[in-house]
RNA sequence: GGCGCCGUAGCCAAGCGGUAAGGCGGAGGUCUGCAAAACCUCUAUUCCUCGGUUCGAAUCCGGGCGGCGCCUCCA
């Protein structure tokens, strides 16, 4: 039983999806101004275990990420840069996707671009118009939120106090009311804008979300996905547009990562603390060992990124890739008594903890507790094939779920393999001093080398 | 000021009322030509602090202290 902490309901809830065939879920995603940091990658690596944990709970599913390519930032840094908005967009896109790529983040069955949805946009805010929930100033339009009583609910903000009636001036846009949030902007000089039935301008942030996640998902999904910087204003918002448009509760279950911090403060540039996944790729980390150390603490807590902690994450994850290495072997036919209990139990305690709202802490506590024993079986020379392939067929299920292991086999690479087989004769002429030098060698090259009773194993380092 | 998260060994991190998982690091040992990997033993009488509830609290309640975040764009 699949249980997930709603933040509408501040409680951990048995998931069930709305149409018990078919999950639909929808995650914030990135605004395409910049490279992703890991900070924003912390919360697509949450949101994807949770699609990946879904799927092995056995549900279909539909999963649609936006990508933000006109906002106030976009507009802003394109025009610094003296590129079309589009060509801009464009760039950054296809690194977030390269980035996705690179943490093996599995691609949404949906991946819609703001830009692209304009007209659906148009015709949320016309129904919220037709409904008198809006007003016009300066030819923007703004959400009257005393137009929905339950404003708030989500982020539990009581918003009445708030002075209603003041002129805010903000950004130049006119609100009646500071609680209100712009659903279209009116054009600015030498920005972009589009024609469109409720006049000219360009979509405030929030009515991409529900015009989109509306469009593919339906006028009420199962999960919203996003960091809990978030939760207010912009899904709270969300709701007050899609609910007020189509008195149809929005979404079932809205799940919400917490922040990453680094070093103990929030990542920003002027800090010097800002970090992309490329610049953990220059410096030579392998891209897993972050998804690994961003899989490792539970997704409703502050994770303090460190460099120090980046290295215990790839430490640990050589570990398990190591034991998986120990599993490509010959072995005897048959079983050994115990262990498909022992496979068994550990799968479960696994899944257990997947089960309690994504604890991946737990569940890496179960896996290495029994890749401890695992290893003593196999110490022991007691493992045996069918043992082998029930374990394998385990690792193989963890890695679906948690998407961490670089397990591809070393691809065979001939000149090492001379190397080695040079060392393996001069060690058996007792030439050690020659047979150190080849190991350096292979070492400098990334190429680490364990002596094993069946001969010498190689791998390339994380 | 309002709302929220967090404080568990040197470091990271589970724990959700029944007597401290797991990982990294460290010490010692087994194995090895030496390594590496692996395994074994040890490494928190105690969970920021002070009170309270309870037969029993890291876990619940209240007061402190400290860190972080949101309330304007932010994953």
């Amino acid at each position: 039983m699949f249980q997930i902490f709603n933040t509408l309901t501040r409680k951990k809830e048995v998931f069930e999806p709305l149409d018990p065939s078919q999950v639909r879920m929808y995650a914030c995603g990135l605004t395409v101004y910049d490279y992703g940091h890991i900070g924003n990658f912390r919360t697509f690596v949450a949101v994807d275990i949770l699609r990946r944990y879904l799927r092995h709970r056995g549900y279909r599913l539909t999963h649609v990420m936006n990508i933000t390519d006109v906002d106030d930032k976009t507009i802003e840094k394109s025009q610094q840069a003296s590129v079309p908005l589009k060509d801009f967009t464009h760039k950054y896109i296809q690194a977030f996707l390269e980035d996705m790529r690179a943490l093996n983040i599995e691609t949404p069955e949906r991946i819609p671009l703001a830009t692209d949805h304009i007209p659906d946009m148009v015709e949320l805010i016309r129904r919220l118009e037709q409904r008198g929930l809006t007003y016009r100033g300066n030819g923007s339009i703004y959400f009257q939120i005393k137009e929905f009583p339950s404003y708030g609910k989500l982020s539990n903000t009581d918003l009445s106090g708030m002075k209603a009636g003041a002129r805010v001036d903000a950004d130049n846009y006119e609100k009646l009311d500071v609680r209100d949030f712009v659903l279209w902007k009116s054009p600015k000089e030498g920005e972009p804008f589009w024609e469109t039935a409720v006049g000219p301008g360009r979509p405030g942030w929030h009515i991409e979300c529900s015009a989109m996640s509306m469009k593919y998902l339906g006028k009420s999904f199962d999960l919203h996905c996003g960091g809990v910087d978030l939760i207010f204003p912009h899904h709270e918002n969300e709701i007050a547009q899609s609910e007020a448009a189509t008195g149809k509760p929005f979404v079932k279950y809205w799940f919400h990562c917490e922040h990453l911090i680094v070093e103990g403060e929030k990542m920003s540039k002027s800090k010097g603390n800002f970090y992309t996944i490329r610049d953990l790729l220059d410096r030579g980390y392998h891209p897993l060992v972050l998804r690994y150390l961003l899989a490792s603490a539970h997704y409703r807590k502050p994770l303090n990124f460190t460099f120090d902690g980046l290295h215990q994450a790839d430490v640990s994850l050589e570990r398990l890739c190591d034991f998986r290495l120990r599993l490509e072997r010959h072995l005897p036919p048959g079983r050994s008594e115990g262990l498909q209990e022992l496979i068994r139990a550990s799968r479960a305690k696994f899944e257990a903890a997947m089960d309690d709202d994504l604890n991946t802490s737990g569940a890496l506590g179960a896996l290495f507790e029994w890749v401890r024993e695992m290893n003593t079986v196999l110490d022991q020379g007691k493992l045996r094939e069918d043992d082998r392939r029930e374990a394998l067929i385990f690792l193989d299920c963890v890695n679906a779920i948690l998407g961490v292991f670089p397990f591809e086999a070393p691809s065979p690479d001939r000149e090492v393999e001379i190397l080695i087989r040079e060392r393996e004769d001069a060690r058996k002429s007792r030439e050690f001093a020659r047979a150190d030098q080849i190991r350096t060698e292979l070492e400098q090259r990334g190429i680490l080398l364990e002596d094993t009773p069946e001969g010498t194993r190689w791998k390339r380092r994380l």
